[in-house]
DNA sequence: TTTGATATTACTATTCCCGTAAATTTAATT
DNA sequence: AATTAAATTTACGGGAATAGTAATATCAAA
């Protein structure tokens, strides 16, 4: 893992450091806020060590300046500022987690991979939508539900997939026909009808809870029900 | 958001439930690990907030359940076990964060915020109008208020914005004629009168304050009253 | 060219919404 | 209090919106 660590009083940086290398750990130190900021922007870390008392920049602003440009990007912070007050305005800047010192190590090395643990699992490696039980694999073309597989013909799946990108709004037929199908005029077509129909026969008859929902004189709309 | 809460101590479990209801926090509440597993397993919250001593099963073995089940729901440790070790043990069981009591409430509201505040990520923000306690879903097409769902038809809809819009100002029913039917002339007809009747019964009938007001030979107007 | 799959239109039955009209209640005026 | 006007409420018929199916057109592949 790739962590930078942000603190200007270098026996403590040593120490972390030391620490943190041991566990096949790339580390990098910046002393002060601008340095820190400038390593933040350029380069990915997996975590960010912020003590809150630096030079240059606070710790507080460097934080919110990380959090606007890679939000996913957790951050720590790490500071002698131990009020609730204190932890509250590092929270409100967008910090991840906030220790106190001084602390023990190991609690250190157990928040960072709590903190680590919870971003790499949130990366999505496959390339799915997911609307409740319901999974449709944009590359496969395939949707998934219970432990049906349901193929999908070219407009089922352009159809499916701008339901479950905009679930839990209503559309109009004209708002689909238009998204879906390119058409700018009213035609005086049904195809959103007959598609409606299609789609609720393969992902919504042999469940109990629909997930294709019609509002009578309004559109319809897709979400677990 | 959606919070469970695992504690046996029903004081605490009591200061909680009232502190996180407050902020448009839906919770739950579970007095020992059996049922904390129950509810955990069988529902999604957004995050679930666990005492480490509770009846039945631990909170560390109920925390390892939860998450080798939901992973990605977060966990929040909540305990007087204040010692590294006990932290340890917590985090390993893969508590997401481990806060030690007496804590300032403010603090945990925090750090819930920053647990959530990662998955939330992604959800759009609401598009809503509200007047007093009433709150119109522009997505959803609905409207809440209290702990009612009031389901709307087109032209309802239509009525209740341009009223939520137009908050604190009286329109004739020639006005609201003429901008939610489209009609520019007067064509005798008694809709505004009845739709308004209509919306009564929905969103002012069951709560002491009423939101829609005759103003006798002037027209409507919504306010809080 | 033929065949099968997909897309679109046409049509019918059904449901549900809208607006009118009439009855009832409430408010304003003399 | 009586009278009149205004507002509320209920009931109902017409008609629009929708679901579902069948028929036709279009496209792709062999």
């Amino acid at each position: 893992m790739k962590i930078l660590i942000v603190e200007d009083e270098q026996k403590i940086a040593d120490f972390l450091i030391e620490g943190l290398s041991g566990q096949e750990h790339t580390v990098e130190h910046a002393a002060d806020g601008q340095q820190g900021a400038q390593l933040a922007l350029k380069n990915k870390y997996d975590i960010i060590l912020l003590d809150v008392i630096i030079p240059v920049m606070s710790g507080v602003e460097l934080c919110k300046l990380i959090k606007s440009n890679t939000p996913e990007t957790p951050i720590l912070m790490l500071t002698a500022l131990g009020t609730t007050e204190d932890k509250l305005i590092g929270f409100d800047a967008g910090a991840d987690d906030y220790l106190v010192k001084p602390f023990e190590f190991k609690e250190l090395l157990a928040r960072i991979k709590a903190l680590t643990r919870r971003a790499h699992h949130h990366e999505t490696p496959k390339n799915t939508l997911h609307v409740s039980d319901l999974i449709l694999d944009l590359d496969k073309k395939l949707a998934y539900r219970g432990d049906k597989i349901i193929e999908l013909t070219a407009k089922e799946f352009s159809l499916l997939e701008f339901f479950m990108r905009n679930k839990g709004k209503v559309y109009s037929r004209l708002d689909i026909v238009e998204k879906v199908w390119d058409l700018n005029f009213d035609t005086g077509t049904n195809i959103v009808e007959v598609y409606v129909n299609i789609l609720r026969k393969k992902i919504d008859k042999d469940f109990p809870t629909k997930l294709i929902h019609t509002r009578v004189g309004l559109g319809y709309i897709m979400e677990e029900r």
